[in-house]
RNA sequence: CGGGGAGUGGCGCAGUCUGGUAGCGCGCGCGGUUUGGGACCGUGAGGUCGCAGGUUCGAAUCCUGUCUCCCCGACCA
């Protein structure tokens, strides 16, 4: 993508009317739009790195067994009856609308009254279990009071997945696949080394939940964590007898922030019974399906590591969800320069490399803070200094210093 | 929903207390000089001050209502 074709614009200016770090760094660097309170829209280089995101997660689900779909945001109020949860009593944060004959809808704020006598169509037998159905789809939760930019939305992406399993043993080998898979998930967006699994509320469900907490002061929850064991308790259940069952010594726990980046629990037959989903087992004995929930916030993740990997100078991206690999900074426009930069940009795409080619008209500070601001991962420089010297100059977004590379070196270097 | 703060060109702000029909910076257009960390000079375009009502000869400024945004709290199946 060339700089100079790209409607969006980065801002000298900080936006007012935010003041989470993530919120205004996406918005100055224009990657995102607020709309209103907890929605925002995603801009062309914001929707990269949010497909980005959301690409990876797709993997990890796929190499688990998981089958994508697409199921739609608006919601049959008769499945949410059957299960008690149309009621504002018990789901406070309901967006309802209707139909022109006056029918009530819901917009969707998670898929298990959808999902569940969906599945009822398809699985019959044993022989059918067990299978995970996940989708990547906008939510709506009208919260009370939404803010800290992507974090917590009003409208939002997310990713979540349903395991139908025939017993308890089956699920749980499920369960674990799926943790696992959460785990890798978080290490391929750069934030593993913070994220942890955490003990948290099962709610009406099961015991507990597993949560997935990136270490942050932004974050909304309040955590113990052992590092030692790599796990942490959410406040909301901790006492005496969870320290004890995790068999871990509370001196050695740790009171920290965290933003829940992941979610996943076990649903047992909550949803199963009540629409009356069951598989016949080998005797042909029906019997309900055990269920399980994996959700994680893509567009909060993407929030959380615009939050937590960024510095001074603007965002900091992971090459696995940068918006651009490379940064081609063109300075001047001395017919070589602009022969050699042209070159490299069809070369580096040629070989599937994605690259912000900057061939603005702009003086070099400015593409260097641009190239900064908005955090790709590789910066190149061509000038007529670099032309002269027939090298490259290449420099990581985090590292202080630039090195002046030949241009075998450098395709070398960028794996081209 | 309770408490606090704020709405003035695309963005960031001043002006409001002490009414006299808007000003600065960024950005943008044009001309020129520049070109290795968000250049400089000149020139120009762009707002009627969130919205509605009221007071007044006169309202961005005072009064009432209302909408929106941010923060803290409560809430987050």
């Amino acid at each position: 993508m060339r700089l100079s074709q790209l409607f969006t614009k980065t801002s000298k200016n900080v936006p007012a009317d935010e003041t989470a770090k993530n919120a205004k760094l996406l918005i100055q660097a224009g990657f995102i739009h607020k709309e209103m309170a907890g929605v925002y829209t995603f801009l062309p280089l914001g929707l990269r790195v949010l497909n980005n995101i959301a690409n990876i997660v797709r993997e990890e689900m796929d190499a688990i067994g998981g089958q994508e779909v697409l199921m739609p945001a608006l919601q049959l109020k008769e499945h949410y009856v059957t299960t008690g949860r149309w009621s504002d009593e018990v789901v406070d944060n309901w967006f309802k609308t209707k139909l022109i004959n006056g029918t009530e809808l819901g917009l969707g704020f998670s898929h298990e009254e959808d999902l569940t006598p969906l599945i009822k169509n398809f699985i019959t037998s044993y022989k059918d279990l067990p299978i995970a159905v996940y989708q990547v789809q906008t939510k709506f939760r009208n919260e009370l009071r939404s803010k800290s930019g992507l974090m917590r939305g009003r409208e939002f992406l997310m990713k979540d997945m349903y395991s139908f399993s025939l017993n308890q043993a089956q699920h749980d080998e499920f369960y674990e696949k799926a943790q696992a898979a959460y785990t890798r998930i978080y290490a391929r967006l750069g934030i593993g080394d913070r994220t942890f699994m955490t003990f948290a509320s099962g709610g009406s469900f099961s015991k507990y939940s597993h949560e997935f907490q990136t270490l942050s002061d932004a974050g909304e929850d309040t955590l113990y964590l052992s590092r030692k064991q790599g796990i942490a308790i959410n406040k909301e259940v901790m006492n005496d007898d969870v320290v004890a069952e995790l068999s871990i010594d509370r001196a050695e726990l740790e009171e920290v922030k965290g933003i829940e980046v992941g979610n996943i629990f076990s649903l047992n037959t909550k949803f199963s019974e009540p629409f009356g989903l069951a598989a016949n087992d080998e005797t042909g004995v029906a019997t309900p399906i055990i269920m399980g929930c994996y959700g994680i916030g893509i567009s909060r993740a993407m929030g959380t590591i615009a939050e937590l990997l960024s510095d001074d100078k603007g965002l900091v991206w992971p090459e696995n969800i940068a918006p651009a690999k490379v940064y081609i900074a063109r300075l001047g426009d001395s017919p070589a320069v602009v022969k050699q930069a042209d070159e490299l940009y069809e070369r580096l795409t040629q070989s599937r490399i994605t690259v912000l080619y900057d061939d603005r008209n702009a003086r070099p500070g400015q593409k260097f803070a641009n190239a900064d601001l908005m955090g790709i991962p590789t910066r190149v420089v061509i000038s007529d200094k670099t032309v002269e010297a027939q090298t490259y100059e290449l420099k990581g977004r985090s590292s202080q210093e630039a090195t002046q590379v030949s241009l075998q070196d450098l395709l070398k270097t960028l794996g081209a």
